[in-house]
Formats: structure tokens, sequence, C-alpha cells
DNA sequence: CTGTATCCCGCGAGATACTG
DNA sequence: CAGTATCTCGCGGGATACAG
């Protein structure tokens, strides 16, 4: 990630800001649900409800409080409708859309080495499984 | 997440499970420390000890901890050359290769959107301060 | 140097309950 | 429906010690 070497010097000051705030931005996003959120809101605009329904697993907690972060980080916008019962939209901003191009392709290169990835677990599965004492039995 | 419609037919059975794959896959890769070990590797060939250094902060346990995990899958091969001391160096696959390129692309994004981050970050982190009563003096 | 095994604490995260 | 607030528990993950 683009490590620098520091020499001391002034400015040297603000790309050692930059250089924290950008790991801090990816330990923000480099979660799993945080990409999944992204992922679902790029078909289209969701509400609370869709969301949960939408990205499997999440709990209700994970996905507000994921939600809240990634609105803090402008990645995606929050549309409260003043109706009973309150409607909430959430949707990708331009960062947001931006961001959810690359998480596409991390899709795309799961399904594409899907196979290659399977062979390898059985490989080392069935090594281990040799090396330990044989339990079948 | 290509999230399909199952219907139940026999066929659909398979689809399941590269689903259920694909999810677990994405699980394991889509963490902070797994994606910093593939980028540092992307550079060059490291060995463990070089690898602790270069992914700043990682503990030795989620170092070998995530090694096991990225090599399980394929996505990085291990060498061990018999001397004394051990050097071990760990490099990436083919697979492994691929999932770089995708990785670069986030951190260009991250680095790119740094200053729209930063930007709505002031905004929301102000307007919340605001919200809370005054608690200067 | 590389790696495994313990111990143990803190926090992540689920469940639940309650407001608007 | 959307959201916040607690409580609680399990386990993630750091520190440490030891082995090859």
């Amino acid at each position: 990630m683009v490590t620098k070497q520091f020499t001391g010097s002034p400015e040297d000051a603000d790309l050692r800001r930059a250089d924290s705030l950008a790991r801090e931005i990816f330990s923000d996003v480099a979660n799993k649900w945080a990409l999944l959120i992204i992922e679902a809101l790029g078909e289209r605009v969701l509400r609370f409800s869709e969301l949960r329904d939408e990205v499997e697993g999440i709990s209700h907690k994970m996905l507000t409080q994921n939600l809240r972060m990634l609105e803090r980080n402008g990645l995606i916008e929050r549309t409260v409708y003043p109706v009973v019962p309150p409607r909430v939209e959430y949707a990708l901003t331009g960062p947001g859309q931006a961001l959810r191009v690359t998480i596409d392709s991390l899709c795309d290169w799961t399904h594409r080495h899907l196979g290659h990835i399977e062979a390898a677990r059985r490989r080392t599965d069935t090594a281990a499984a040799a090396d330990s004492p044989d339990t079948g039995r």
C-alpha cells in the first residue's frame, strides 16, 4: 500500500497524515459487511429492511453500524421520507459507485477462481488428514 | 454478489454449493490482514519476518493464521529452504496475482478519494458535535 | 528464523427491549 | 419501519513461552 520512507523533512508531516488516514479508510472499507452492503446498493437504492434481507446473514446491529460508518465516510447517502411508518433509503454516492466497481471485480475474481480454490483446499485438507493419526473407527 | 433464485430443481444443488463456497471465500479474502498480505507479496517474494515488518501492525499470530488460510486456498505458495536457521519464502500463485490486481485498484480508490472522505468526515463529525450539548468548559 | 501452543483479557457482535 | 440502548457471552487476537 504505497509505503514510503519518511526522512523527517517538514512536508513529510502531511504525507504521514495522509498515509495514516489511508490505512484507516482501508480498515473501514476492507471488511466483509461493508463490501457486501456497497455491492447490494450497486444494484439499486434500498431501504433499511431491504438491505437486511439482501445482505445475507447480517444482524440488525452490524447493519446500522456499517451504514453509519459508510455514511460518515461519504460513500452512501441516507434519505429519510417524513411519512409514517418511516421510510429511509440508502444510495451510493459518487465515490461509493467508484468503490463498487472494484468490489465487482473482487466478486468476479471469486467466481473465476472457485475451481482452483476448491481444488487447493482438497489438496491441503487431505494432506492434513493424512498427517494426523487415523481417527476413522 | 450474484444472488440467484433457487427453484428446487436438481441442478440447483450445485449452484447452491458454489454460492455458499463463494461466500466462504469472500469472507476469507475480504479481511484487512489477508488483503494487506497479498498486497505486500505483490511487490516481491517475502520471508516470514519480512512480512511481519512489511504489514504494519500485524501480530505474529494473525500473520501465521492468515498465511495458512491463504495457502489453503491456493493463493500463496510456501517454500521452505532446509538450511539453518530456517528460511521460508511466501509467493503469490496465479490466482493470488490476479487477486492482487483488484486489491491494487482498491488501494488506488482509497488514495483517489482521500480528500472526499476526509471532507465528508469533517461534515458529519462537526454536525454530530453540534447536536450533543456543548461540553467545552 | 519460523512455527505451534497456552493463557487470558477485551471487545465484537448477537439477542432483546424500548422509542418515535 | 427505522433506530438506539443495554446486557451478555464467546472468541478474536495479543502476549508469552517453548520447540525444531
